[in-house]
DNA sequence: CGAACCTTTGATAGACCTCAAAGGTGGTGG
DNA sequence: CCACCACCTTTGAGGTCTATCAAAGGTTCG
């Protein structure tokens, strides 16, 4: 579902990178050629393999971004919030090496390849905003694959609601993780099963680390969830 | 040890970034204050969370660039070449998230921190060029976590013996991988121990796809290697 | 209210790591 | 040139961790 188009300059999301474009006439032009759209839960924003035709900005809402493994099996690399590029991933190769899916409704900003390739090419202060954004990602990436070769299954639970949190934050007033993920998706991000996930969810319960309430989960101490994570670091 | 400069028009280094800076000025100035690195093997380029001072290139030679984990456990993330930059990892941090050793005897072209942001906020090209690089070790790194999650320890190692040989080649005539690391190093790189490297390199030779002769790996069938990994994807 | 899906829990099998010991290899100094 | 030392590789045994399978109990939503 297409929804109106907002210019830049009135978009809430202060994060957003766009915000770093400084040329008057190519921000007008993005403002003209952007297209913003509405996505419900649970709809694909950009699938593997696709050849790749706009960048994608989240604009409002939760995304995850995942990649197909053995038997079809899913590993989440990212877990998006507003402001995040999500496109950016499939733009030297041309083919989406990722699939991007909403969590919850959400609204995607999109930006036609062509008009992008304009402001890598124009803007010098955007295509350092943009870099410094990969850098970032490249950081946590690599400091993703250190994590999975080392640690124990329960150390990369305990480090991915961590991750969970960092992400989306928590509910002000009851403490809860500010998104629904399933075991299954808690598996997924942490790469390891949904099974083991409820096993050491269950776990830091009786640590009195977290809540279970159902689907929620309520936080009672990050000390101790990071406690468990820097004893690997330590040790 | 220092080695006398050369200028970049005059390196013999192809695929390396400087080439593509455009401006004369700028080129000039990163003449005048590049230094040039003499270190012999197994030594330490960068280390892990000294400041960050100086871009490095490495001219010549071949490097691993690794993180520590669990019980001072290495990751190696990657296997630098001739061209490759290596210390922008700690760039937009201002702390080294790496370290870099060398492997064999290498030299390293170094560029103070202060040059190199002056490149970046002149030169668009340069800026464009550098960021397809990231891109592209961002996309490397996530396929690497996918891997570490979903591979058996058998799969991992013949994708990392794919990935030597991408890295650094054959050596013409023997048909023998071009650089000689450990069982350890191999495992660090897989992600795995160094039994299980030496256990799985004889069932490679049972089966006739690399012949061992002491460190020398000898390559029988890259198809065949492949097709571990491969069956891996499909099934 | 029922169906589909998700979570919990236990049992089992297999993969992988650790430990240990023996055999090789390469480099250094006498 | 040889002997020695340090380091690396190979191989096997044992134990732990983790994934898989299965079944029962919850939850959600039409």
């Amino acid at each position: 579902m297409k929804l109106p188009n907002i210019n830049c300059d009135q978009c809430k999301n202060a994060s957003c990178l766009l915000r770093h474009i400084s040329n008057a006439s190519l921000c007008q032009e993005l403002n003209n050629e952007k297209r913003i759209i509405f996505f419900n839960a649970n709809q694909k924003i950009l699938v593997e393999g696709m050849p790749f035709e706009d960048v994608s900005i989240l604009q409002n809402g939760k995304v995850k971004v995942y990649k197909y493994g053995l038997n079809k099996k899913v590993q989440i690399i990212r877990l998006s919030k507003s402001g995040d590029l999500i496109g950016h991933r499939g733009f030297y190769r041309n083919k989406m090496p990722i699939t991007a899916k909403t969590i919850e409704a959400s609204s995607v900003c999109m930006i036609p390849k062509t008009l992008f390739t304009k402001l890598l090419a124009c803007d010098l202060k955007f295509v350092n905003k943009l870099m410094q954004f990969y850098a970032e990602e490249l950081y946590d990436s690599e400091v993703l694959t250190l994590n999975h070769a080392h640690m124990t299954v329960k150390e990369l639970i305990a480090d991915t609601l961590i991750r969970i949190i960092e992400a989306y934050g928590l509910e002000k007033k009851s403490n809860a993780l500010n998104v629904k993920l399933s075991r299954q998706e808690i598996a997924e991000i942490a790469g390891t099963t949904k099974e083991q996930v409820s096993k050491y969810l269950y776990e830091f319960q009786e640590e009195g680390l977290i809540l279970i309430k159902g689907k929620q989960i309520i936080l009672c101490s990050l000390e101790g969830l990071k406690k468990i994570v820097i004893e690997y670091q330590n040790s």
